[in-house]
RNA sequence: GCCCGGGUGGCGAAAUUCGGCAAACGCGAUGGAUUCAAAAUCCAUUGUCCGAAAGGACUUGCGGGUUCGAGUCCCGCCCCGGGCACCA
């Protein structure tokens, strides 16, 4: 960690995007030019009204002044270097030890070399206000930042400039931590790793170590150590899957036995092979349209051997255990989805003329087996080749043998349609919308319930990953298999009878059971029980549940990732290293570009590490006597370091174990009912890849003791997206929004007229802002209150520069409340404040500690106006603003705008830092309301408003209205038919 | 196609817990005070329409419904954003 500080960057070694971005904007306005890293110069320069300004006003430059001094003030006095309850940072612990903790999270950021434009910290802020609020509240609160730095962008620039990954990722991250620091936000800075620090990544590779050495225990319905697996299966008891017994396998056999348990194991599969990228892609990062999910290039299926994690033998908890978080329901419901549990049943279809071959096909309609006409395959399934005629049977239909010419044998026309499926791209299949083709294999099954002979086609319209890659074909109550059967002109028997008019198409819906033997008269849900409880009686079948979640594809053909520590003996399979040899450094390469041929489709992934000759090859002792091994050259992919960085926080110098006991404990147990992170913040792109996938790693360190919560994080909290306003030529092409002049409502760029709408922040867009260009106008107070104040957190929301000026001016007026701008003296008196404006204060601290609670800031703030308009006033009327408004105003400031606050709670005399003050408590005697006026309605038409004392009842309420001299005028004309009393709220006369 | 989320003044938004004064707060705009003048600051007005005013009518994407009363609940649409998509 301490070489992210030892990195400074010379300011003139790389001019980022951002950096000439904030040139160009100087220019524009006619601001020197400055020095992006400290921003002294531009302090100085920039401006010109400030200049005029009497010399305590808050501007800029005393914003600027007050902000870098605080930020050095706490990173000097550690303000918010957070202790553990043991351990080596758990100095200072005594002070907070009663206090209940609270952990809040960030995703942590991937450190690009673009630089932040005011868009990134909008959660960063959050949570940093949240932070600083529950610290005033008492607890002892946890918030660091990490940086996720190892990954493809990484590489991909270095290949670009040339540059050692690690050299511009140091660099990357210390410009980052620069751009957090200017916002003020309280980090415990010791905390803060890199994915890509050796120190860190020892541990992740040590997590997959521990997956290596794990196994799923069914019946137990949790992971358990290799170790005790291979003990049952040594002890017999429990027996070898697939056939001979355990006694008689060789070493080797039983490696192979073992490893096929393993959560992390290897499989030839067919991967996402993107040519562009250089690397095998999870089915995850790959999009619908079958693109890569970054840069959009095609991505094409290849077999390779590759490291899988059996995240599937998770899927039932991952699921279950969604009800204990407090999570975004939307969220949830995108992790269901992306599970996808379906229930229903197994069923054998016999093989005509393969007494010992039955096609197992899950099915979530078993009642509708009696319509079940033919049968369909994947048509990769091994199983085609075992059940393939030799010849057609003599009245195939030709239609059934495809279109690859007449003489061709049902194997030679199988071979064709496999190439034909192969070939078609993800994509293509979209264009073709859902036309079906396949073709007869020549071979027939018998339907279990009624003995029926049924044709076998295979179809690319059945996915080989999904159940067992076969299905019955139900054409009467399924769409996809009515489609088919008119295409190849099979029967069609409908089982279900249809409620309405279902001419051409298959009935999905409700209604009684036809054609279906015993099951004929009975609803969809009761024929269902009944068929599973005859095929399990007959053992032709069994219940069944089915996930769509697959195991996660682990390997990826990069360089700038961590290596695995794994590697091969003569015998081609992998071992384990033992975590003596950890960690597995990275080699020094200088060539670590990715072999790319996009052109040609038949190309190969080869990683680079294959290259670094001398590091491929390992000296070892693993135990059986020295040998050589070939070390694994694949790398992880960019998830794998933020599967777990929550953890690391916790304990960022351990280096005996990924994070101590008591340490987590502490932290991550609390009251909540899952455990975890108390509040983690991020953006909804990661709803179910970083989401699932690091609660998988939870778990599976849970099952193995090394965690104790069941999972990762009890609250998630999705911030919305700043969106901005972009500006497109008459080509489509983006023009720099901020030389853009709007003249009657219609915009133009260099003398042309141009067209607006609101989209993403970004460089490529050329809409982004530089946070910097707001510090110099405003400080970083002001932007965080304004980011704060533009709507809910939650919400994407627009970024209007106009805008910023009203928060701005509000923290000036509180400023100038406080201390005079000319003498810089403070303007606050000890004497009390009048009952009303009492009465204000303590419902703006009722109020904001409620919104602020809620994560909302923004009515929050409105309500710290109200109370600066009203101290405002009381200033105008005596010159002087009463030391408990100010007082406790600074305090619910200090979570938005700390620098101020801490500037302002300085100058009231305090020598502490406010960090850890109290929040204000409102005076329940101030709450309560002695009069309240409310509306009188005739008809549910506001009237007139009348005062009623608190508590009054309905009577009164009714006498108070009838009271009103309008509302008895009204009155008088008609006849009241009933009254409508809300004490508190509202009297409604009906007279209709 | 399916599943979520959303649609409120000129703009960002409040109010949605449990149906009860729609538009808090801020921007912008208009007027005033101050100033030689401007900036800044302070004060006032600001949903739309009719009206000199008092006051009235209308108003939360559209159309229906429930209710004394609907931005909020129900039914049917439209539009925007996000996710999934031949998952048997």
């Amino acid at each position: 960690m301490e070489a992210l500080y030892q990195t400074e960057l010379h300011p003139r070694d790389s001019q980022s995007t951002s950096e000439r971005l904030r040139f160009d904007t100087c220019i524009s306005r006619r601001c020197s030019v400055v020095d992006p890293y400290t921003l002294r110069e531009m302090t100085d320069t920039r401006t010109p009204r400030a200049d005029d300004a009497p010399p305590y006003r808050y501007t800029a430059r005393l914003a600027d002044e007050i902000e870098q001094r605080w930020q050095d003030r706490w990173e000097q006095e550690r303000t918010f270097w957070t202790p553990n309850p043991t351990g080596p940072l758990s100095e200072g612990f005594e002070r907070v030890d009663d206090r209940t903790k609270l952990y809040v999270l960030d995703m942590f950021p991937y450190p690009s070399g673009a630089g932040l434009h005011v868009g990134h910290p909008l959660g960063y802020i959050g949570t940093d206000v949240y932070a600083r609020f529950m610290r005033m509240t008492g607890r002892n609160v946890l918030h660091a930042m990490g940086y996720d730095a190892f990954g493809l962008p990484a590489e991909q620039y270095a290949v670009e400039t040339g540059q050692h990954p690690r050299v511009t990722t140091d660099q990357n991250i210390a410009t980052m931590r620069r751009q957090l620091r200017r916002l003020g936000l309280g980090h415990d800075p010791r905390r803060g790793v890199s994915t890509t620090d050796v120190r860190y990544y020892r541990w992740t590779q040590w997590i997959f170590l521990q997956m290596f050495n794990a196994w799923y225990d069914d019946e137990q319905d949790r992971a358990r150590p290799i170790d005790e697996l291979v003990g049952e299966l040594d002890a017999g008891t429990r027996a070898a899957p697939r056939g001979r017994p355990w006694s008689e396998l060789d070493a080797w056999e039983r490696r192979t036995v073992v490893d096929t348990f393993r959560l992390a194991y290897l499989d030839e599969v067919a991967v996402n092979w993107c040519p562009a990228l250089g690397t095998v892609l999870s089915n995850e990062e790959v999009t619908a349209e079958g693109r890569s999910d970054r840069g959009n290039h095609p991505v094409y299926k290849r077999p390779l051997k590759q490291w899988m994690l059996r995240i599937t033998t998770y899927a039932q908890r991952l699921l279950g255990d969604l009800d204990l978080l407090d999570w975004p329901e939307s969220i949830k419901i995108m992790q269901r989805n992306w599970i996808g549990r379906s229930e229903g049943a197994d069923i054998v279809f016999p093989v005509e003329g393969h007494e010992d071959l039955g096609i197992r096909v899950f099915t979530t309609r078993p009642d509708t087996v009696f319509g079940a006409t033919y049968m369909v395959l994947a048509p990769e399934l091994d199983l085609v080749d075992e059940i393939v005629a030799n010849e057609w049977p003599r009245d195939t239909p030709l239609e059934w043998r495809g279109t690859f010419g007449i003489d061709v044998s049902p194997v030679e026309a199988v071979e064709a349609y496999r190439n034909f499926a192969a070939e078609k791209t993800d994509l293509e299949r979209q264009a073709e919308g859902r036309e079906k083709t396949g073709i007869f294999i020549g071979a027939y099954a018998i339907d279990p319930v009624n003995d029926e002979r049924i044709p076998i086609f295979i179809a690319d319209y059945v996915l080989a990953g999904y159940g067992s890659g076969a299905i019955m074909a139900v054409p009467g109550q399924d769409q996809r298999d009515w489609d088919f059967a008119e295409e190849f002109d099979l029967p069609i028997i409908r089982t279900v009878q249809p409620s309405a008019d279902f001419d051409g198409q298959a009935y999905l819906g409700e209604g009684p059971a036809i054609n279906s033997g015993f099951l004929d008269g009975l609803k969809v849900d009761d024929a269902k029980r009944k068929i599973v409880e005859w095929l399990e009686e007959t053992g032709k079948g069994v219940g069944a549940v089915t996930y769509k979640l697959r195991d996660w594809l682990f390997s990826r053909q990069r360089y700038w990732g961590e290596p695995f520590p794994i590697v091969y003996d003569e015998t081609g399979l992998p071992v384990a290293l033992p975590e003596s040899m950890l960690p597995v450094e990275l080699p020094e390469m200088t060539d670590f570009q990715p072999r790319i041929v996009p052109d040609d489709e038949e190309t190969l992934p080869e990683p680079p590490l294959a290259r670094a000759d001398d590091w491929v090859t390992v000296e070892a002792d693993l135990g059986e006597g020295t040998k050589t091994y070939l070390r694994e050259t694949n790398t992880m992919p960019q998830w794998a370091g933020s599967c777990w960085y929550y953890l690391r926080y916790l304990d960022p110098t351990n280096e005996n174990r990924v994070v101590e006991p008591d340490v987590e404990r502490y932290w991550m147990q609390g009251d909540t009912r899952s455990g975890g992170v108390d509040l983690y913040v991020g953006g909804a792109e990661h709803a179910v890849l970083h989401l699932l996938y690091a609660r998988f790693w939870h778990k599976v360190l849970y099952d193995l003791g090394h965690v104790s919560t069941p999972e990762p994080f009890a609250r998630l909290f999705n911030q919305g997206t700043i969106t901005a306003y972009e500006y497109l030529d008459e080509r489509g092409v983006y023009v720099p929004a901020h030389e853009v002049e709007e003249r009657d409502g219609r915009f133009f760029f260099e003398g042309k007229e141009v067209i607006r709408q609101q989209g993403r922040m970004g460089k490529s867009r050329k809409n982004a802002v530089a946070p910097d260009d707001i510090y110099a106008e405003y400080g970083a107070d002001t932007l965080r209150l304004y980011e704060m104040f533009m709507g809910p957190l939650d919400a994407s929301r627009p970024w209007n520069t106009a805008d910023i000026i009203g928060v701005h001016r509000f923290l000036q007026r509180f400023w100038r409340n406080t201390v005079d701008e000319e003498t810089g003296a403070t303007r606050v008196s000890d004497a009390l404040a009048d009952e009303e404006t009492r009465r204000v204060l303590h419902r703006t601290i009722d109020a904001v500690r409620t919104d602020m609670a809620k994560l909302q800031f923004n009515t929050a703030i409105a309500r710290l106006f109200e109370l600066n308009n009203r101290l405002t006033a009381v200033v105008g009327d005596t010159g002087a603003a009463p030391l408990e408004v100010v007082s406790a105003m600074t305090l619910m400031l200090a979570p938005l705008a700390p620098h101020l606050a801490e500037e302002v709670w300085a100058r009231l005399g305090r020598a502490e830092s406010l960090a850890y003050e109290s929040f204000p408590e409102a005076d329940p005697d101030y709450l309560v309301v002695e009069e309240v006026e409310i509306p009188v309605q005739v008809d549910g038409k506001v009237r007139a408003r009348v005062k009623v004392p608190a508590g009054a009842s309905e009577a009164e309420h009714e006498a108070a209205a009838r009271g009103d001299e309008r509302i008895a005028a009204i009155l008088d004309a008609v006849d009241v038919l009933k009254v409508i009393v809300v004490p508190g709220r509202l009297v409604n006369f009906v007279t209709r």
